[in-house]
DNA sequence: CAGGATCCATGCTGATACTG
DNA sequence: CAGTATCAGCATGGATCCTG
């Protein structure tokens, strides 16, 4: 379900009823390869996290975006956030956040 | 940090302050090999989630239980968990838990 | 009982090139 | 712009056998 190396890192970019064009995620999220993008977003795609908005244009446009469902998620990875936060004030290791 | 087929059901089983053996969990867990099982304990205890406790007898005891980190994970992932049982109460598809 | 060691299959991941 | 196709590499996962 959220397996996958960038799920998290795309939901983040779409918290708070965001809404982002694929060239918008490759940009904010430069690491990743459009194959592993377009995969992953299919993937939550059918599992009902997020929504494609397909805009009958030329040049193309998509949009991405969170479903209901998908927003449901918000206040569990905040959870998740501050629980990893937590360990920085416990053991003060620099490393950043990988959930 | 929590990636891994295996952690998160570990987790559950450790959740509440549970103790349990090498044997416990491979009892709990039948699918997992006996490899995976060590495996992502063993990264666990390196990430300060799993306490591993050695009783020095013949035959020998181990014991796994959470860290006080770990038990601060407990709220996140139940959170995660009704997120994913609010799935079935809107769309009624009968898959099972797999965050 | 609680692992360690080994070998092997799979799959995830990424780089690159191409398309409607 | 928003993808698809293909190929290669490495990590992950698993079965089996062995040990203090």
């Amino acid at each position: 379900m959220l397996e996958g190396r960038w799920k998290l890192i795309i939901l983040f970019h779409l918290f708070g009823g965001n809404v982002m064009r694929f060239s918008d995620l490759e940009r904010a999220i430069p690491a990743v390869s459009q194959k592993m993008l377009i995969q992953q977003l299919r993937q939550m795609e059918n599992d009902g996290i997020v929504r494609r908005i397909v805009h009958h244009q030329v040049p193309p446009k998509v949009e991405y975006r969170l479903t209901e469902w998908g927003q449901a998620l918000c206040p569990a990875l905040d959870a998740l956030l501050s629980w990893a936060a937590l360990r920085e004030e416990m053991t003060a290791s620099g490393t950043s956040s990988d959930i």
